[in-house]
RNA sequence: GGGGUCUUAGCUCAGCUGGGAGAGCAUCUGCCUUACAAGCAGAGGGUCAUAGGUUCGAGCCCUAUAGGCCCCACCA
């Protein structure tokens, strides 16, 4: 053997060492092979602002094992990484960072600051990067992109032009989400609503009278939650059948403050059951009132500035901040006797996600992709399972989504980006949209030609990354070969942002879907279950975990006991858990080598496999065939779950204990070679079927174990084999640990001292159960703790008062005579017996139902028949036993 | 307002197409048995939120109710 294992399990001499292996190794490259069949995962690109967070260590964890799993299957794997420049996020973090060095961003201007931005990138950039790494992720590096790459900018600028080509891309006057903080327009999917408590002002504006006189008697009342905007109003809405307003349509009222006359005009969009049924008319600072401004051709009438103070069509309001502005002109409105009532009214407002500054609406102009047509092909690809989503849920969230679809702004005024390419003409206003910025005006020749000064939204860019990062628009041999890629694995959180976005992308510029496959996680959350997050400071990281407990320790946590889709809870006793599982792995490990020392472990002969080897071989197969299938329908933590099982229970709690009197018995060679071969191969393929999960303790074992192959990783994924299925094997041990069970039960029962070893006798008339017994007598008497055992047809020799224990098709016998208490001992079959009633009367309920034999599929029946013989056998060696003691 | 989801052992959660309730942690008992005390052996603990329904059979499917969480939405 190459090397020792140290005692326990050490993650940090190890990963750091492997992970440089790989990749010196170049593992985890892939090139177009058109011999093989492709399996690609993009990364959901982290922003070059992020560190890692366990949000992360779960996605890429996720992504990770798949590529890993599918490598080993081989599969050509790739496994796509890159970085996001995330506009928004990093212009404001270098703000800040400017900010420190007492400089505002105009004015240090647009150029500078982009040198800023990207010293920011090369600094912070890679940060993330290296810690993927340390988690063990195995993305294709050499192939690594950003989302601000020469190619990503031309994939950008392209769709950009064609979307324009095709009228999916226009700039309109409306409506938008502005952040006053910010100073940007966002996108719907960027607005966070908070439930605020405010007020409502009810307010009254005097109607006019027909001389052009306001009326000091008649008043319309309504109620606004933001009176300040008043200063814009060009109408009040009422219901066109709502009598009680009827006989004012067609008049008008005077706006107080502003003292202008402004019409009652009427629309559906009133609900007459809200408040009066009067709703005041913005159409420069609310989406409704824009909508309706629109349909009765009303004034716009912008009050506000861009940093939300107020214009100077706000008159003596002009300079206050919005919420100063709201406070004077309550007070105005209170002394002309116009205030009504205010009332206290908690609402939705819309915050800006990133600095949770109220939104405010206002009237832009700004770049949209009308969203109509372009949506329809990743509706029905989802519609008619050409992409699956999982769990199946998110498609009701999806269709959610795209069943209320609006136009997508994807302008922002910010500097950080892809820069809109629309090109102005300083002489005749011409807007061009070109690849490149025209020499002259196509419409005046004229040659004051200034781009637009707009960047785009984030997500236009990272919507095209699943091909972009594949050499679109080049006609790439990658791109023909590895897209469309297989599985996207992210949180749903992005559903919105993102998903949907690279699904409609890829169906419009690839003709194609971007990957069959979307596999969702939740969120990972504190103990006590809370959002993880910087205010909080609850957010444990990932990286100190894995300096702490290895990244095996941390990968197999994040993934046992989860479901798609579901959040998960993160407690540092799970990844002791999994650090204690990483241990055992190893001492298992550490036990098979130790044993195989100086000998020459060769492949058994067929007869020389004993029925326990036959036992495990079976179980693994098992095993395989099922860790398998749950890998391929995404059920991960099922999968790592039924592995643990496997290596703690089944081979390190039962095999190896069953195994060790043949591996310290010198004396039959021939089954302790069996016995060392099994251990060895069930022990390798288990790491293989654990690798994707835990990929460094099974690379170090691996290695140290054989030396054939030089990584697991690039192994071959263990197969279900029908040579493998040894049913009578595996019933037989599965007697036998039930009677090892029995025993120690027993004997913990009345408190044997573990030293105080006892004969134990087997009786059975079963021929078989005997032989079974006779060939595993070694390893049961070790793990039942016996001196000797005796198997028998009958009774002879046996002390009356001996313990027993009923185990279908045979009767256990302890000799224990000075501890029995035989009342107790009538009292404890007792117990068995009225267990055993109990499941007879199921069963027999069950085979009497006429209408359960007829409809119950016969493979039911016949198990309940089973176990009915099998239960009416115990009975009556209960029963048996019973009559021998009273 | 629309939609989703959860309620399973003291805690946190699994439970895949309906066929006798599981794990980890915690608790109790006994063990330093030459791979592992980060361990071994044994034990206790659940009317699967409630009420109906479908079915031979329901933790799982349907309906309603109660409570929790989430997403979407312009009700001024």
């Amino acid at each position: 053997m190459s090397r020792e294992l140290a005692k326990t399990y050490d993650p940090k001499g190890i990963e750091d060492r492997l992970y440089q292996k790989w990749l010196d190794k170049k593992y985890f490259h892939a090139e177009v092979d058109r011999s093989r069949k492709p399996f690609t995962i993009v990364i959901p690109p982290p922003n070059i602002t992020g560190q890692l967070h366990m949000g992360h260590a779960l996605d890429n964890t996720m992504q990770d094992i798949l590529i890993r799993f599918k490598r080993m299957q081989g599969y050509n794997a790739l496994w796509q990484p890159g970085t996001d420049h995330a506009s928004i996020a990093t212009e404001v973090k270098i703000i800040e960072k400017l900010k420190g060095e007492g400089i505002d961003k105009h004015d240090l201007g647009r150029e500078k600051f982009l040198e800023r931005a990207w010293d920011w990138k090369k600094e912070y950039g890679g940060r993330i990067i290296s810690q993927l790494k340390k988690l063990g992720s195995s993305c294709d590096w050499d192939r690594e992109r950003f989302t601000m790459d020469e190619g990503c900018n031309k994939a950008v600028t392209e769709v950009f032009v064609k979307m324009h080509e095709k009228g999916y891309i226009y700039k309109g006057a409306r409506i938008v989400n502005w952040c006053p903080v910010c100073n940007t327009s966002i996108s719907d999917a960027e607005v966070e609503y908070q439930e605020q408590a405010g007020h409502l002002w009810h307010i009254k504006y005097p109607v006019m009278r027909e001389d052009g006189t306001p009326s000091d008697t008649e008043f319309l009342t309504f109620a606004t939650t933001r009176p300040e905007t008043m200063l814009g109003d060009t109408a009040v809405a009422i219901h066109p059948e709502d009598e009680r307003y009827a006989h004012l349509i067609g008049r008008s009222v005077l706006l107080p403050i502003v003292n202008r006359v402004i019409p009652v005009v009427t629309d559906t969009y009133v609900d007459r059951e809200f408040g009066t049924g009067v709703v005041k008319i913005t159409p420069a600072h609310d989406p409704n009132d824009f909508e309706v401004g629109k349909r009765h051709d009303l004034p716009v009438i912008n009050i506000m500035n861009d940093d939300a103070t107020i214009n100077e069509n706000g008159g003596k309001y002009a300079g206050m901040d919005r919420y100063e502005a709201r406070k004077a002109i309550v007070e105005e409105l209170d002394r002309q006797g116009l205030l009504v009532k205010i009332e206290d009214y908690t609402h939705n407002v819309g915050t800006h996600d990133r600095c949770k500054t109220t939104v405010e609406p206002l009237v832009k102009e700004q770049w949209f992709v009308r969203m109509e047509e372009l949506i329809k092909p990743a509706v029905e690809a989802v519609k008619n399972g050409s992409i699956r989503l999982i769990p199946d849920r998110m498609e009701k969230i999806y269709y959610n989504w795209t069943d209320n679809i609006r136009d997508w702004c994807i302008s922002r005024q910010l500097w950080w980006g892809h820069r809109i390419p629309a090109y102005y003409c300083g002489d005749c206003g011409e807007v061009t949209v070109a690849r490149e910025m025209p020499k002259m005006c196509p419409k005046c020749g004229g040659t004051h030609i200034t781009q637009d000064p707009d960047t785009l939204d984030t997500w236009f860019s990272s919507a095209l990354w699943p091909f972009e990062t594949l050499g679109w628009p080049e006609k790439t041999e990658d791109l023909d070969y590895f897209y469309p890629t297989d599985v996207l694995v992210t949180g749903y959180d992005i559903i919105f942002f993102w998903v949907i976005r690279m699904i409609f992308s890829g169906y419009e510029h690839m003709g194609e879907k971007p990957f069959h496959t979307v596999l969702f996680h939740g969120l990972v959350r504190d103990s006590q279950g809370r959002k993880m997050s910087k205010s909080l400071g609850n957010g444990i990281d990932p990286l100190e975990i894995i300096d702490k407990y290895g990244a095996d320790a941390l990968r197999l946590t994040l993934i046992t006991g989860n479901a798609p889709g579901n959040d998960m809870r993160f407690y540092y006793e799970r990844v002791e858990n999994s650090r204690n599982f990483a241990n055992k792995v190893w001492n298992a490990s550490r036990f098979i080598l130790m044993n195989m020392e100086g000998k020459n472990v060769t492949e058994p002969g067929a007869g020389e496999l004993q029925p326990v080897d036959k036992w495990i071989l079976s179980k693994l197969n098992t095993l395989v065939k099922d860790v398998t299938e749950n890998m391929e329908s995404f059920e991960l933590g099922i999968a790592v779950q039924k592995v643990y099982d496997f290596i703690w229970d089944e081979f390190c709690d039962w095999y190896i204990e069953m195994v060790k009197p043949r591996l310290y018995n010198s004396d039959d060679a021939e089954s302790r070679n069996a016995a060392l071969w099994t251990l060895k191969s069930v022990l390798i393929d288990a790491l293989k079927l654990l690798h994707p999960y835990m990929p460094f303790i099974t690379e170090e074992i691996f290695c140290t174990l054989q030396t054939e192959e030089e990584s697991i990783m690039i192994s071959s994924w263990p197969v279900f084999s029908e040579s493998r299925v040894y049913e009578k094997e595996e019933k037989d041990i599965e007697i036998l640990k039930e009677a090892v069970r029995g025993i120690r039960n027993i004997r913990s029962e009345m408190n044997v001292a573990p030293g105080r070893k006892a004969g134990v006798y087997v009786v059975s008339t079963d021929l078989g159960i005997r032989n079974t017994f006779a060939e595993g007598k070694l390893f049961f008497a070790s793990l039942a703790n016996a001196s000797e055992v005796e198997i028998q047809e009958d009774k002879t020799g046996i002390e009356k008062d001996a313990v027993s224990v009923v185990i279908p098709g045979a009767t256990l016998y302890i000799p224990f005579a000075e501890l029995v208490d035989i009342a107790q001992e009538i009292q404890r079959l007792e117990k068995e017996k009225s267990r055993l009633e109990g499941e007879l009367a199921r069963v027999n309920g069950m085979l009497s139902n006429e209408r359960f034999l007829s409809k119950a599929p016969e493979e039911k029946v016949a198990q309940e028949k089973e176990k009915l013989a099998r239960y009416t056998r115990m009975m009556e060696q209960v029963e048996t036993r019973l009559a021998q003691l009273k």
